[in-house]
This record gives structure tokens, C-alpha cells and sequence, in this order.
DNA sequence: AGCTATTGATAATC
DNA sequence: TGATTATCAATAGCT
């Protein structure tokens, strides 16, 4: 259809050829319009020209998504398997570190020692130990931090009572006239010592129950890992 | 084009509309091979009729999946972001509980304990001291049943020894023949007890490398949970 | 981009 | 469905 007939091969001009994809292209989509209409059809039509340039089609009533979701029913065809796979991978290499990170910390609380021989259970013992030491010293230090700080806080207190009580005795001895209302600049810091009398732990109080490490009531065990 | 001209509109009459399709689709479909042929493009036709059959059309040079991958690239749009942001949640979430398990690991090595408080530090102090308990007990059980299985041994094997020496002064007060070639039913049991004398366990002995738990060197720290 | 001679697609019909 | 054909639509070559 045109002045002349043409043979159907690639347009080795390419001035002409991008003149006659442009052409072309909008005939086949005012096809693909009519074809959407009278038939009552859902059309998907995608063009990428020769310079890479993409042109849509996309039925009204639809869009470009669904008709994809809906190919992907009726061909059976997995469109996104490659990646799907890829990152079913990566959950089930997570799932399986977090797995053994939950039993290292089991193994660490003392249970779950089943599986472990003399050797493996002599290194657990000398780390738990060497822990134990490592915590043990951390906590005298911070004991002794808080204490120190208690101590200083105690002495600015005398100190500030004592002034204000020569204070007044001044006062009272030049003008027979007392002053109330002396407050503390900072109160609230007097209660530092005072979480020491505590001694359970938030952390690690829930541990009781046995073989099911937790992390502050994340639930991460009943997560549905599977991807319908 | 055709014996009269028709206005573009659902063809309701439902035989006429299928044969309508039917040649229409073919017209569309050779519409796109031309486009294919004569420009060098990459084209996807995807039809569903008004009774939901599937028909399809692709550039010989590639695929559906192709185009559909290339389509996302350049429009930008994405396909399967439902399915995806699922699984990157879930990834994501994943990740964090294998940090919280790490850093739990950690803290019960005596390590990065700098953001526990009093509290924690005697609830980790108490739950490490619990745990070495558990673990000395179980060590010395597994001790106890190996050096039982180990004393059995060496006195069936002492037994074994002196009936031996007891038939072989028999033989040879009888006939002067001695036997050699005696050999324990299972001498691979002998070596239970050597275990012992390793102190350094393969499980735990590398954790003198601070603050990076591992688990029989699966080294899930390196892991790139990212996803392209 | 327009124009139009010409080919191509197809609606009606069998 | 498949073939035929009179008609209308698309477009190749040209400006």
C-alpha cells in the first residue's frame, strides 16, 4: 500500500527507516485501538525502534501491569523467576545464619549441649569463662564510676548546706530575717545509685525459658518466609 | 476497508466479534512482523480475546521476558513491586535480627557491653555464671562416661589378654604349638579417651578475634544482602 | 510534516 | 472456520 510495493526486509537507510517506523508505529497502534474496541479485547503492544526509543500500547480498560500478571497466568511462564530465586536464596542464607546464631546463643545459655564432644564443650567453658571476667570487670568499673559520681555528689551537697546555713546564720545575725526555698539546681541526678539495688536484668531475665533466644519480642520465629 | 465501511465500536454481536478478532488479530500480528523486518524494532503484541484466550506476538530476535525486562528499565515502572518490597521487608527484617543476634553473641563474649547498664551487666553477669555451671556439669558427665567406656575397655582387653595367655600356656603344655594373631574385635574404640587431651576446642577457639561471632566459618558477615 | 497514487487489509458474503 | 472480492485504510515515495 503506497506508491509502489515494497519488499519486506530491513530499510538499509536509516533516515528512511526511522521515517517508516514512525508510520508504521502509529498504524499498528490505531490497530491495536480498533482491535481493543470493536472486539472487546485487551491489547499489551510494546515497540523498541532500532535507536532504542520504547512506544506503549495499553488497552484502556487495563493497564500494562496487569495484562503482564495476566500473561504470566495463562502462559505459566515466571517472568521474574531469575530474580525471585535470587532473593528466595538470600531469605533461606538468612534464615539458616539466624538459625545457627540462635543455637550458638542456646549453646552460650548452657543448653543445647547435646551435640557437643569434650573438646567443644572445654573451649565453650573457657569462653564462657573468660566472658564472665570481662563482664565482671566492666561491671566493677561502672560501679565504681557511679559511686565516684555519688560520692562527688554527696560532698557538693554538705557543701551547698553548709554555706546556706552560714548564709542564714549571717542573715539572722544582721537582720533577724531567715530565708526558705533553698532547691537543689539538678535532684534528679541524686537517684543514679539507686538502680544498683536492681538486680535482675531486662535483658536477660526472660531467659528462664529454655531454647527459644528472643530479641526484645521481635517474633521473628513465626515470620512466613514463603512468597505466594 | 472491506465490502462497507464500519464504525469503530464494540461489535455486539458476539459471533460476528470473534471472527472480527480473529482476522483482525492476524492483520495486527503481520503489522508487527513488518515493523520487526522492515525496522530493525523489538516488538511484544499481547492479545486476550473477550473469552480470555491468550495470543501473542514477539520479535524472533528476543523474548517476552526480555522485553518485559527491558520495558521496566526504561519505563521505570516496576512490575513486580509488590512482590519485591514483600521480600525486600523481609530481608531487611531478617538482617536486623542477625545483627540483634550478633550483638547478643558479643555482649555474652564480653564484648561491646559499653551500652549496658548496671542492670544488664549483673543480669549478663548472672545468666554467664548460670550458663558455665550448665556447661562444667555437662562436661564432667561426658568425662565420667567416656572414662567408664574407657576403664571397661581396658578391662576387657586385660581379660581378653590373660584368657589368651591362659590358652596359650594350655596349647603349649599340650602340644607345644603356640597361636599368634590375635586381634581385638574393635580397636578403633581404644582412642575415646585420647580425645581428652586436646584442651583447645575447634568451635570456640577462634573467638579470641574480637567481636566478630562466626559459626564452623561460615563467614555470613561478608554475605552481600543486597539485591541488584 | 502533508499529499496521493498505490498497495494492503478486511467486511460482507458464501 | 476458509475462500472470495468489493471496498476502505494504510502508507511509500515525493515535496
Amino acid at each position: 500500500m503506497g506508491r509502489g510495493k515494497i519488499e519486506i526486509k530491513k530499510i538499509e537507510n536509516s533516515t528512511n527507516r526511522q521515517v517508516t517506523y514512525s508510520k508504521r508505529r502509529t498504524g499498528i497502534i490505531k490497530k491495536a485501538t480498533e482491535l481493543t474496541v470493536l472486539c472487546d479485547a485487551e491489547v499489551s503492544l510494546l515497540m523498541f525502534s532500532s535507536t532504542g526509543k520504547l512506544s506503549e500500547f495499553c488497552s484502556p480498560s487495563t493497564d500494562t501491569k496487569k495484562i503482564f500478571d495476566r500473561y504470566q497466568q495463562l502462559s505459566g511462564i515466571n517472568l521474574w523467576s531469575a530474580q525471585y530465586e535470587k532473593m528466595q536464596n538470600t531469605l533461606n542464607h538468612l534464615s539458616e545464619i539466624n538459625r545457627n546464631l540462635r543455637k550458638e546463643i542456646s549453646q552460650r545459655m548452657g543448653e543445647e549441649l547435646d551435640g557437643l564432644d569434650i573438646k567443644d564443650l572445654r573451649g565453650l567453658e573457657q569462653n564462657l569463662d573468660e566472658a564472665l571476667k570481662l563482664v565482671r570487670h566492666r561491671k566493677y568499673h561502672v560501679i565504681n564510676t557511679q559511686t565516684e559520681t555519688y560520692k562527688k555528689k554527696v560532698k557538693n551537697s554538705e557543701e551547698a548546706h553548709k554555706n546556706l546555713l552560714r548564709d542564714l546564720v549571717n542573715r539572722e545575725m544582721k537582720d533577724e530575717n531567715p530565708v526558705y526555698g533553698y532547691v537543689d539546681e539538678d535532684p534528679s541526678n541524686y537517684d543514679g545509685g539507686l538502680a544498683l539495688a536492681n538486680g535482675a536484668s531486662h535483658l536477660y531475665e526472660f531467659r528462664v525459658q529454655p531454647s527459644q533466644p528472643n530479641l526484645h519480642g521481635m517474633g521473628y520465629g513465626s515470620h512466613d518466609l514463603r512468597l505466594a
